[in-house]
Order: C-alpha cells, then sequence, then structure tokens
DNA sequence: ACCTAACCGGAGAGATTCCCCCGGTTAGTG
DNA sequence: CACTAACCGGGGGAATCTCTCCGGTTAGGT
C-alpha cells in the first residue's frame, strides 16, 4: 500500500441519513433499556435493516462511542469545572450530584458508568479521568478535614458503582430517591456526626418495587457470545 | 374432583435419587452462577435428561425452594437471635456481618437476599421476617442513641441490596473487601463521627477486576422468556 | 437521461435456552 | 421369573439474538 492518505470519501446522501436514525434510535433505546438492548431492535427502531446497522458500525461498542461521545465530553468538562473548586468537598459533592443526576435518567450512561464494558476509546479516558478527579477532591478534602483519612478513592468509586447500579430500580417507584442515598453515603466519608437526609424515605411498597427491578438484570444477549 | 386426600405415593428409588442428583448439582452451580443458571446445565451436572429435571419440578422456582429451603430456616433462625440481643446496634452489625457472609460466599443466597425474586414461599417469608428485624433492631438502636434518628428501614434495605449486589464483583480479587464497605456504610447510619475502616481498600487494579464483574450481570436467558 | 458503484433490507445460518414428546428401560410386585 | 406402571434421556420445536449473503434499488456524476 503507498502511504498515501485516503481521502475520506463522505458517505452518501441516503448512508448518512441512516446513520443518523441509528445514532437517534439507539439513543433512545439504550436511555430506557440499557446498553445492552438487542441491535436488532435498534435498526428496527431506525426503519432500516439489521444489516445497515452492522454496515454503518463494526458492532455494539462502535455504536456505543458514537452515541455516547458528545455525552462523555460534556462530563469530562464537568470533571475538570470541579476539580478546580476551592471548597473540595463542595466541588466533590456537586460533581457527584450531577453524575447520579445522569445515572438516575438514562440507562445507558448508568451501564457506562457503573460497569466496565471494553473496547469504547472514550469511554477508558472517562474512566482514567474520572478517577483522577475522584481522587484529587477526595486527597483535598482529606486535608480540609472534610473526609475521614481512611478513605481511599478505590473506596469511593466501588461505593459509587454498587449505588448507582442500584439507582434505575429506586427511579421507577421515586424518581428523586437517590439523593438521599448518595447523601447517606457521603455522609459516611465525613469524619464528623451526621447531617440531615434529603428526600423522604422510600415506602415499603417503593422498596418493593425497587428490588423487584434490581433483579431484572437485563435481556442480555442470547445467540454468538460475542 | 373429590376432596380425597390423594396419598402421597413415595418416589420410586431411582426418581428419588436423581431428585437428590439434581438438586446437589443445582447447589453448585447456583452457588458459583446465580439463580439464573440454565435449567440444562444443571440437568446435566446431576448426570440426567432435562426432561427428568422438569419432571421433578415444575420449574425453576420449585428447584430454588428445594435448594434453599433449609439455608433460609437458618438465616431465619439467625434473624430471631439477633433481635434478642440487648445491645440492638451490636446484634445489628454481627446479623449483617453474618448476611454478608453469606452473600460474598454463595451467588444464589446474593440472588435470593439482593433481589425481588418472585414464586418462591419461604423467600417471602424470610424478606418478611428480615423487614421485620432490621426494622426492630434499627428502631431500638435509634433508641439507645447508636443510630441517627432520621434512618429508616426502608433506607438500610436499599443501602443493603445494593452494595450486596455488588459484592460479588470484589470478591474475585479480595475476598473478605466486603467487611470494609459494610462498615463503610453502617458508619454512615451513626450518629457520632467515624471509626476506623477494617480491611485494606481495594487498590486500583482490584477494583478494576470488580466493575469488570459488575457488568457481567449473568448469562440471562434468551429463548422463550418464560 | 444514463451508468455504475455504493447502498439497502429481507432472509437465513448458527448459537442458546426453555420445555415437552416418545420410544426404550427399570424398579418393585406376585 | 414375569409383568407392568413409572421412569428415563435424547431429540426437537419455538423463541431470541448476532451477524452475513445476495439480488434489487438508488444517489450522483457525465
Amino acid at each position: 500500500m503507498g502511504s498515501r492518505v485516503e481521502k475520506e470519501t463522505p458517505l452518501r446522501r441516503d448512508a448518512r441519513r441512516n446513520r443518523e436514525m441509528l445514532i437517534a434510535a439507539a439513543r433512545e433505546i439504550y436511555t430506557d433499556q440499557g446498553v445492552d438492548a438487542p441491535l436488532d431492535d435498534i435498526a428496527r427502531r431506525a426503519g432500516v435493516g439489521s444489516a445497515t446497522l452492522y454496515r454503518r458500525f463494526a458492532g455494539r461498542a462502535e455504536l456505543i462511542e458514537a452515541v455516547f461521545g458528545d455525552s462523555l465530553r460534556d462530563i469530562l468538562r464537568a470533571a475538570e469545572e470541579a476539580r478546580s473548586a476551592t471548597d473540595a468537598w463542595a466541588g466533590l459533592t456537586a460533581y457527584l450530584e450531577r453524575i447520579f443526576g445522569l445515572l438516575a435518567a438514562d440507562r445507558g450512561t448508568n451501564d457506562l458508568m457503573t460497569t466496565g464494558i471494553q473496547g469504547v476509546p472514550s469511554l477508558d479516558a472517562l474512566r482514567k479521568e474520572n478517577h483522577k478527579t475522584l481522587d484529587d477532591l477526595l486527597r483535598r478534602a482529606q486535608l480540609q478535614g472534610k473526609v475521614r483519612a481512611d478513605a481511599t478513592a478505590e473506596d469511593l468509586q466501588f461505593m459509587l458503582a454498587a449505588l448507582g447500579r442500584a439507582v434505575p430500580g429506586s427511579t421507577v417507584a421515586a424518581p428523586l430517591a437517590w439523593r438521599r442515598y448518595l447523601a447517606l453515603l457521603l455522609d459516611g466519608l465525613r469524619p464528623e456526626g451526621s447531617h440531615p437526609l434529603p428526600a423522604p424515605s422510600l415506602t415499603p411498597e417503593q422498596l418493593g418495587a425497587a428490588m423487584l427491578q434490581l433483579g431484572k438484570v437485563r435481556r442480555p444477549r442470547a445467540g454468538r457470545t460475542d
């Protein structure tokens, strides 16, 4: 092969249109089913054949990248912003509340941030940046006496992932319940005594509904194992 | 139908033996794959055809009942015991540590206790009893000034389910990591300042492994949707 | 208006998993 | 030892889901 840089032929108009339709359809379906949703569902919702989906995107990871690339970049900016806060604790809580708002509203973003999905480049970058942000804010908050000295960024990340993963379950019955649980988690990180919790507790019925949702891990793929 | 009580014919010896083999096989497979494991796998491990499994047990729920009936009764006893403690906080922590030990060791028990599986009678009884236990201990610990006044049994249950569900992920890399996270959670419930955390924090590598596991929600069934 | 490379979607092969049918086998009795 | 009711396992139909082949269609340049 010559080293000539292949001029990137722009897609034909219909191909381009289908690409957009697929991304839009995927965004909607990911939002309420998560990123494990069947690819055929996405193709059908976009009004194209499944072959077209595979022609435009090599596989699930590439589609995810196309759908979430922008919103991931938004999160990166939020992380940078949070790190620039003088009051590290305030920066940390604001950052986490923003993240959890996303996790609660969008099942796809939730999957992306609370599990270890592989093969999506922007996602690796996000994870690294996220870790750095939490580490930095936590360390500074500790120096400022706002966070217990024996907690680590890994502790925080693990607890956040655990809680974040459970959030969609509670969202059905009580959309804002996550505020209370994030507050409870953060209270465990502080060296002083407890602070009042926001939002009412779940009722027993709401808890039941949430537990049910927890079980519906979701239609994972059958057929070829990827 | 006459109301005559059918004399329960005891199973033929080979049928009885197969039943035992199936229960034993199911126990092993549930322990490391969770209760969503394919029924055909269980039949194969037991060395019988899948038809035999369906002949002995009406479906997944009945098999679960047969496998976990006894261990669930054990947990019930532990709950009663915990409630008899004079120091409610001590009783609560001891109870939860016991439960989490089980959740970490056995994927099947984890599914049973952290999700809302329906159709297993002993399980409904366990959930009711568990809720009563937590409610009682929490209320008493609050009166004794050991737990913040604004926390509810529903809060505790939700957080426990969220964390419990994440525990198997960390078990691969660090079998005892759950102790630290349960302690962190419980610290958030106390009105006073923080207490030292047990067990070392996860290393970044261990955290990565745990996140990966979180994603492997389980080989959900393909084929008929039950 | 015509031509061709690129594109399209249906149809289908292969993989899983649930569940049941059917012909062969065996436990337990007279 | 013979007999029969109960039992057994392989095999297969149906449902899902991933990914590819192929003949027909269309965008965009001449």
